[in-house]
RNA sequence: GCCGCGUUCGUCUAACGGUUAGGACACUAGGUUUUCAUCCUAGCAAUAGGGGUUCGAUUCCCCUACGUGGUACCA
């Protein structure tokens, strides 16, 4: 394969992307990135209710966060637009109109009434949602039942209708899919799906078609829910004569809830208590917001479905692209796995260089009221840097490198405290008082006034730490005690003596 | 109801006819850290059920069960 390829992401701006959407988009991305072809994104606005406004925007900022940034759309353009389908208007109609020519569609004029009325009538036990299809259609208001006089009079007088496909009898309709092979469906349980809508919009499945071609779109990944709807879209590649040029398709297993039944949806992220969005979206709290990095995200995703054969589960967008083989995705749907993306979080931050974290954790002091030059920071972060999961973590677990702890964890040292520490820890500042303020130097002169205050080790060592951090947690004690300076330790100890 | 797709440890997955069915997350135990986290070591734990095909099936075929998606003038 080679400069031809060329894959788009076609979201309708109907809300905030989730975790199924972004995963999609990433999948085409790294396909058409390991092929060196074009990853473009088209917005699919045909349904005027469903209309969000701001979910284009949130949609680009999305992707952009998470490094998938496309080379065709409707901001940047390219030489495929417009890539809005709402002003792609112009061209669908004539298409429509085309297939109704050549008899592989026709006009339907049914109202809404006149369709509940057909669904009612041959509603049955065997049959509870009846189809507009080959055993309903003759007894339809269409043109394949109306004489063609009338049916220029209905057209010519503007009267409301719509075009509806001309699904054939006895037909095996195949594809291959690139992930689940060789499919094959009976045309005789298809039904005549409308092409063309009332207010002259095309529906997704004419809009596709005509857009993937328009577009020389040469590879489609998109979720499995489009698996039923693939055949109408093979037969209109066919019916439009572009059948040579099809796109090869490939339908992504679905991202399922983590605990009960079904697709993950945005409810789940509240109940379940984690992002189902990247970015905050409507209220809800994103990947973003909850302190993920955007390349752990990505690679958490990633690894979701897909993985490249060997025991390894890191890779950087750079490594995906390069490993990414679409044969090596799955066909089964995937529960949602929250412990799985702390953990490549962790891994994440763990494993930067402190300097390529510090913007990110500068951020979330300055949120809470923190506010250190870099230079201060940088030692710290490098101290408490592996034990950070999320981002907003590092407050917790720098604050008491930069001011007194407030909430003191007494009871960890609740009846372990006597006269005898107080008389130890003034000696101890005593002597500190004029030493070479290093960890190793402290260390040693800790032990060495505890042996001969005949003190445990053990039992001054814990009092200091929580005097100096608040609780039983943090880096190593002399570190820290390095780091803060005599005078900020004598400050911290006193207040107990 | 009908149609499509799917089914390996609790979860994500590897094994594309021959393995003691491997790894990761989670969990458990031990070690390190005179704290907590990290880290290290070990442990726990799976081929949905039934028929075939085959010298041999996780792997191929069929049936059943279960899951999931679709069945809109939504995408």
């Amino acid at each position: 394969m080679s400069d031809n390829v060329r894959l788009r992401f076609a979201p309708s701006p109907t809300g905030g992307l989730h975790l199924g959407g972004v995963r999609t988009a990433l999948f085409s991305y790294l396909f058409a990135k390991h092929h060196h072809g074009a990853f473009v994104l088209r917005i699919e606005d045909t349904d005027r209710n469903r209309f969000v406004e701001g979910a284009e925007e949130y949609i680009t900022n999305s992707l952009v966060w998470c490094g998938i940034v496309p080379d065709e759309s409707p901001e940047k353009g390219g030489d495929y637009g417009p890539y809005r389908q709402s002003e792609r208007k112009a061209n669908y109609r004539q298409y429509a109109e085309q297939l109704v020519e050549n008899g592989y569609a026709y006009y339907a004029f049914d109202t809404k009434e006149d369709l509940e009325k057909m669904r009612a009538d041959f509603k049955s036990d065997t049959n509870p949602s009846p189809q507009y299809d080959k055993t309903t259609r003759m007894s339809m208001n269409n043109s394949l039942t109306l004489s063609a006089e009338e049916t220029t009079k209905l057209l010519d007088t503007n009267t409301p209708h719509v075009i509806r496909i001309k699904v054939p009898e006895n037909e095996s309709i195949r594809f291959n899919d690139m992930i689940r092979g060789d499919i094959a469906n009976d045309s005789n349980l298809l039904d005549d799906k409308v092409l063309l809508k009332a207010d002259n919009m095309p529906t997704y499945h004419l809009a596709v078609v005509i857009d993937d071609y328009l577009m020389k779109i040469s590879h489609v990944f998109r979720g499995e829910e489009w698996l039923p709807s693939a055949p109408i879209h093979v037969l209109l590649w066919k019916y439009l004569g572009w059948e040579d040029i099809a796109p090869q398709w490939a339908h992504l297993p679905l991202i399922l809830k983590p605990d009960g039944k079904g697709k993950l949806s945005k409810r789940d992220g509240e109940r379940l208590g984690f992002p189902v969005f990247p970015l905050s979206w409507d209220g809800h709290e994103g990947y973003k917001e909850r302190g993920f990095l955007a390349d752990a995200f990505v690679n958490m995703l990633a690894a979701l479905g897909w993985n490249d054969g060997t025991e390894n589960e890191m890779f950087s967008l750079a490594e995906l692209i390069e490993k990414f083989d679409s044969t090596r995705i799955n066909k089964a749907g995937a529960k949602f796995n929250y412990e799985k993306a702390l953990w490549y979080n962790a891994e994440y931050v763990k494993q930067k260089e402190a300097a390529e974290l510090l913007p990110a954790v500068q951020l979330e002091l300055k949120k809470a009221g923190l506010a250190k030059s870099d230079e201060e920071v940088l030692p710290v972060l490098k101290m408490v840097q592996e034990r950070i999961t999320l981002l907003p973590d590092a407050v917790k677990e720098m604050h008491y490198f930069f001011q007194q702890p407030t909430d003191v964890d007494e009871q960890s040292i609740q009846g372990k405290w006597s006269d005898a520490h107080a008389t130890f820890y003034a000696a101890l500042l005593d002597h500190w008082g004029s030493i070479d303020w290093n960890k190793e130097s402290l260390e040693t002169t800790f032990k060495e006034i505890a042996k001969a205050q005949e003190m445990k080790i053990g039992a001054v060592m814990l009092p200091f730490r929580v005097m100096l951090v608040g609780g039983k947690f943090g880096p190593g004690v002399f570190d820290i005690a390095q780091f803060l300076g005599f005078e900020e330790v004598k400050a911290r100890v006193s207040k107990y003596l």
